[in-house]
DNA sequence: ACGATCACGCACGTC
DNA sequence: GACGTACGTGATCGTA
């Protein structure tokens, strides 16, 4: 049975599933003289659950350029095959292929990893990120016109195999595609070399102290209780507190309070809302703490131990084909969104470890990283010049917007031009401005036309990047990552203004990760070039986290530094801030340097004080 | 009539 | 601006 091109192979695949050959284990070396044939063969791996080192292989299959696909079923027979691929040497043709380098690394931890000569779901990603999911029935549908079944109707071994085949069928089409927008050496050159580097995070986790978080779980629910206590006396009934539509009627109606914004549905009862009427009752700040403390325990405290796996480790899923900027997310667990801000929230992150006595967590961080691309983007000259001598930007924002020497600054001055340099990337409305700093829209405005007068640069490029993504439809990176936004084209004014806000921020939130995907993979190799025992564990957009043997310590700092550093050269330096401690709360500053840059760098504070 | 499941809005954690 | 998660709610589905 053979085809003419793979499209028919798919098509008939499709028709008659049973076409896939299934094998058992023992098969496997009948495939010997075919596999001989192939360079690279298109691939899929599917598991009862997807998470990293919990679930186990269902099924793995491989289809070759000759439109033959064979599927292993059960763990045993898909792990026999997927090792057969690997020791040949087979390069993989898949869309996501990083479970499948995740599963080798599960088994042998120190494996090379496979090579990934095209992932199809980054590639349809790349051409289009706006899209939130990029499955392969819509790849599939896009560049060949055909339908695939819903995965829940398959078998896995035949999803494995329609996958495998659709992979190999659609890749021509997207190479294709790439070449034509300008976007094969961001595939290759990032996208693709990232993918291992991922999958070996994934495989490694990070560890926490279990003991701790139980301490937490039980302070948490101690207060809890007295805070329904303290809630249900201040209205003199019980009610479920976390129902913003009875806590609603209870505050506005039963009690009276004053109304503050509304909702498509009700009443809001965000946080903002409440902190306005926290003299008012003695009712609201019970709410507000009783809010603070069941998310950190519903999200963090009682969710983290249900999501460690057998190792001990908690191993999140990093998902590169999903933020519409360029940016990875993670999930179950997201660890990119572990508290730092408050008190509370940080005995959570306390609760993140270094593995063992004999290693520590090392965490690097670009310091300002965005503003430093609005720096060198826009060519402000003012902006590039205060990187340029290292000064304390915010300071030196508010001085230059006030017209004051810096030295005269005060700490409400210099908290407001924070706010603004933390507000700029993401296209800030005077409204933005003016909840966050907490005054009014006028004042915000003023504030935002001082600044945009102090740093004309700034302005200048923020016009010019609204009217290019108008004429062109869409905007990029500096290394050419697209973004499209048809909402600049939009009738509604509120939309228009998301767009552009949209058309501000991509380039800049883009390019950040840009250089931390190229900085990932460079560490990376130098881990391994240079025979160090650490180990990469997470990304969290501008930071690194690391686990590393503590005799290691010394010797890796200066290379993750000037790694990072040196990913990509700018109009004005890039900076990074090395800390190091047995727990992701407590991490001290391992120089000087970097313990000034630390503090510069701290997120804006909620509110101005007075 | 009832429980399970889903989609949605809201609220809030991070960068 | 970019995400992911938990929760409550109302609609829908399936079973009894």
């Amino acid at each position: 049975m053979r085809f003419d091109d793979l499209a028919t192979a798919l098509g008939a695949t499709i028709s008659d599933p049973g076409r896939i050959e299934l094998l058992e284990a023992e098969g496997v070396p009948a495939l010997a003289d075919w596999l001989a044939g192939q360079t690279s063969v298109g691939a899929s791996i599917v598991f009862d659950d997807p998470r990293p080192r919990r679930g186990t292989a269902q099924a793995f299959a491989i289809a070759g350029a000759d439109g033959r696909v064979v599927a292993g079923m059960g763990e045993t027979a898909a792990d026999a095959l997927r090792r057969e691929v690997e020791g040949r040497g087979l390069q993989l043709v898949a869309h996501e292929a990083k479970p499948i380098l995740v599963a080798r690394f599960a088994a042998e931890p120190d494996a090379a990893a496979t090579k990934v000569e095209f992932d199809t779901q980054i590639a349809a990603y790349i051409l289009n990120a706006a899209l939130r999911s990029q499955s392969i029935a819509d790849v599939v549908a896009e560049r060949l016109d055909l339908v695939l079944p819903p995965p829940k109707e398959l078998e896995p071994v035949h999803r494995a195999g329609l996958e495998a085949l659709s992979a190999l069928a659609v890749r021509d089409p997207l190479a294709r595609a790439l070449q034509e927008e300008g976007l094969e050496r961001l595939f290759r050159e990032i996208e693709l070399p990232l993918i291992p580097v991922l999958a070996r995070m994934e495989s490694t986790g990070i560890a926490v102290d279990l003991d701790a978080l139980a301490v937490l779980d039980r302070e948490f629910g101690a207060e809890i209780s007295r805070l329904e206590d303290e809630i249900y006396g201040a209205v003199g009934h019980q009610f479920t507190i976390g129902s913003p539509k009875q806590l609603g009627d209870i505050l506005f109606e039963e009690l009276r309070l004053p109304k503050g914004r509304r909702t498509k549905t009700g009443y809001s009862t965000d946080a903002a809302v409440l902190e306005e009427l926290v003299g008012v009752h003695p009712v609201i700040q019970p709410v507000l703490d009783w809010r603070i403390y069941t998310k950190l325990r519903s999200t963090y405290v009682e969710t983290l131990p249900s999501l460690i796996a057998e190792d001990g480790r908690l191993h999140t899923t990093f998902h590169q084909a999903v933020a519409s900027t360029g940016r990875l997310s993670s999930s179950d667990p997201n660890l990119q969104n572990i508290p730092i801000r408050t008190p509370l929230g940080r005995r959570i992150r306390s609760t993140f470890v270094a593995g063992s006595p004999e290693t520590v967590l090392v965490a690097a961080d670009y310091s300002q990283i965005e503003l430093r691309i609005i720096a060198h983007v826009s060519g402000d000259e003012h902006l590039k010049e205060a990187f340029a001598k290292q000064a304390d930007i915010h300071r030196e924002t508010a001085a230059r917007v006030l017209h004051k020497p810096p030295g005269e600054i005060t700490a409400d001055e210099r908290s407001m031009a924070k706010m603004v340099n933390f507000g700029l990337a993401y296209g800030m409305s005077d409204f933005g401005l003016s909840s966050r700093a907490g005054i009014s829209r006028q004042e915000a405005q003023e504030f935002i036309n001082s600044y945009f007068a102090a740093y004309s640069g700034i302005s200048y490029y923020m016009l010019h990047i609204k009217e290019t993504a108008r004429r062109q439809g869409h905007v990029t990176t500096l290394l050419g990552r697209k973004r499209s936004i048809p909402e600049l084209h939009a009738a509604n004014a509120a939309l228009r203004g998301a767009g552009e806000r949209m058309a501000i921020n991509m380039p800049i939130q883009g390019t950040a990760a840009d250089i931390q995907k190229i900085a990932m993979i460079r560490v990376a190799d130098r881990l391994a070039a240079d025979g160090f025992g650490a180990r990469l564990l997470l990304s969290v957009h501008d930071e690194l986290l690391l686990e590393v043997p503590r005799e290691e310590v010394d010797r890796l700092i200066p290379v993750l530094r000037e790694t990072m550093e040196g990913a990509l050269p700018l109009d004005v330096p890039l900076t990074v801030d090395v800390k190091a401690g047995t727990d992701w709360e407590s991490m001290t500053p391992v120089s000087r340097r970097d313990a000034i840059l630390a503090e510069a760098d701290e997120a804006p504070v909620d509110a101005l004080a007075g």
